[in-house]
DNA sequence: CTCACAGACGGAAGATATTTTCATATCGAC
DNA sequence: GTCGATATGAAAATATCTTCCGTCTGTGAG
């Protein structure tokens, strides 16, 4: 009689009091230092489950719990976001209500559900977020524009680590390293990367340059020979400002690598080894140079910690040797790491 | 007229004074008890943003903090379970800590961050756990050092992309499409980004211009006033050569803008809008400077589209011009596409 | 129509969990 | 080594959740 009701509804009566030391059984309590809380994993309703279990539980439910039910199979987010009493208000219902609709739903209580709840949340978000993949345009918010340049770029960057030919990177690792200087080549927004492999390869203590101005590049060409590396970094690989430079080195007897998005291009003509850059497509506001320039970093990281690698010996104290160089010109007070 | 800049004047009125180290903590969000309408959740940073916000704020933590956060990020769905004293134990820390680490995430304390976490473990049960990415060691053969960079700097799009403070890039956006001129304070490594990012501005008709030299750009910043724009960029939020000119141009009224990887550095002090960057774990081989740079990056792109967006009138024809402009320096025979 | 009863329901006491406070421990600069 | 500043945890103060229990509603019998 009612003892047969009373086992339907009042489940594990002193269930939540950690105390009694119940049920130990732990899989992954790896972590539980003292075992003074007792890990509950449980066989409670993944959030998957949860939006099921609502449909099929509610007929079996009274009006009031129906009601709670019902707001929170409507609305996980909002309601994840409430307490006890503010889901009892929203419902019009009373805390106890709740916390029987939560037993009843096979949570321990309604702290559990609502973590439930939180999740189901986040699946629906992230099953609803459509990868923004359109082209930015010129009323996209801000919002919008981060994302899109975000995935652009990471396109971008996967698609160049694809294609980066190995053997490639490896001959231009192999030549930097040998050298005796590295020269590169780059204009524009190509310079901007030029001046940052020279840059990283003086800290490791390679004698690197990065020439900007055409005039002096090609200038200095005319000094290289054989043992330098020349190095052009072009993203149309028709650059001429780049291209001559280069070209004057490899006549030179110099190694020469090109940094290209296009490997046909006529700077490829002069290279001893061609690195590919991809490039994402450019919009009208997205201008090549935008994505050409994540493309050519990371290939130039490449090339850096490639040599960084094979000349450890000396790469390593140096670059230490340039933080320490740069301490005082930090100030001083911060909190530890 | 007058009363044009007066307003100007009048705009901020305790100015000078910098502001104090940390922010403000976030009010206590509304919407807990009220429940009165289903309103959104504010925004606090959704179980996507965690992940990355821990990897973001680490560094700025403080020991016993980072375990927490360690704890947390290695282990949503165990954490979720865990009350504040369980996770406290966990760590082998004290609940105050386990709050105050919650607090720096952007929660208003551990029982929200407890529910952004429910949330992530959901996604990540979902989707499928992405590959880890080692570290980057010596004997790395090329190819994986090509792989681990790229998944490096694409985690790094990712987090920068998700913790960026979008009402902040909104609000430096609108500050510099209107701005009279924008000065670009950065050295080293973010040097490069100051440069590029003034480049593009140049290239849409802004006045913009990038201060490499920390003498120059000081007595450049003098020159600065109300409805100008000055944008320091240091990963370290310590760099005093490009802090400098930034409290300088602060002084003198201008609106400053600070794109750091240290919100809570002192660069943020002197900066109206804070943009932080995100970073990758840093190793031997693989400097900060590194994924700073493209954090950075991605930053300053979102900050010219903006701008591009906002002076559409004057950035289209601006951009058009520059291409031409530089079609005589190409090589002329290369097939389209 | 009234009464008695079963069960739903909410108010409030009781139990937990979270947040804040404050004294102490620790760290770093000088 | 001393001093000042910051970080940390223990415990008090709140907030939140759960349980208990009395009231209320609806139902069916008399």
């Amino acid at each position: 009689m009612s003892s047969d009701l009373k086992e339907n509804f009042a489940f594990r009566p002193g269930r939540r009091t950690a105390r009694p030391g119940t049920q130990p059984p732990a899989p992954r309590s790896a972590g539980d230092a003292d075992g003074s809380v007792p890990s509950r994993t449980a066989n409670r309703p993944g959030p998957t489950a949860l939006a099921a279990k609502v449909r099929t539980m509610a007929p079996s439910m009274t009006r009031s719990m129906q009601r709670v039910a019902e707001a929170v199979a409507h609305d996980p987010a909002g309601c994840a976001q409430l307490t006890v009493t503010g889901l009892a208000e929203r419902t019009g219902t009373s805390e106890a209500t709740v916390v029987r609709t939560s037993r009843l739903l096979g949570y321990p209580g309604y702290r559990d559900l609502r973590l439930a709840l939180a999740g189901l949340a986040a699946q629906q978000e992230s099953g609803a977020a459509p990868a923004v993949t359109a082209d930015i345009v010129v009323d996209d918010p801000i919002a919008d524009v981060v994302a899109k340049l975000a995935l652009d770029e990471q396109q971008t960057l996967a698609d160049t680590a694809a294609a980066l030919d190995v053997a490639q990177v490896e001959a231009a690792v192999a030549a930097m390293a040998a050298a005796r200087r590295v020269d590169v080549y780059g204009v524009g927004a190509s310079g901007l990367v030029s001046q940052d492999l020279a840059q990283k390869l003086l800290r490791i203590g390679m004698v690197a340059h990065s020439h900007v101005d055409p005039h002096l590049a090609v200038t200095n060409a005319v000094q290289m020979r054989a043992g330098d590396v020349a190095l052009a970094i072009t993203h149309s690989g028709r650059t001429v400002d780049v291209i001559e430079p280069l070209r004057v080195a490899f006549d030179q007897g110099a190694t020469t690598i090109a940094i290209t998005g296009r490997p046909d291009g006529e700077v490829a003509q002069y290279a001893d080894h061609v690195l590919t850059t991809s490039t994402a497509r450019e919009s009208e506001l997205r201008p090549a140079a935008m994505s050409s320039r994540t493309s050519q970093l990371l290939v130039v990281d490449c090339l850096f910690i490639g040599v960084a690698q094979r000349t450890y010996e000396t790469a390593a104290p140096a670059l230490s040797a340039s933080y320490e160089a740069l301490a005082h010109r930090h100030s001083p007070r911060q909190r530890t790491r």
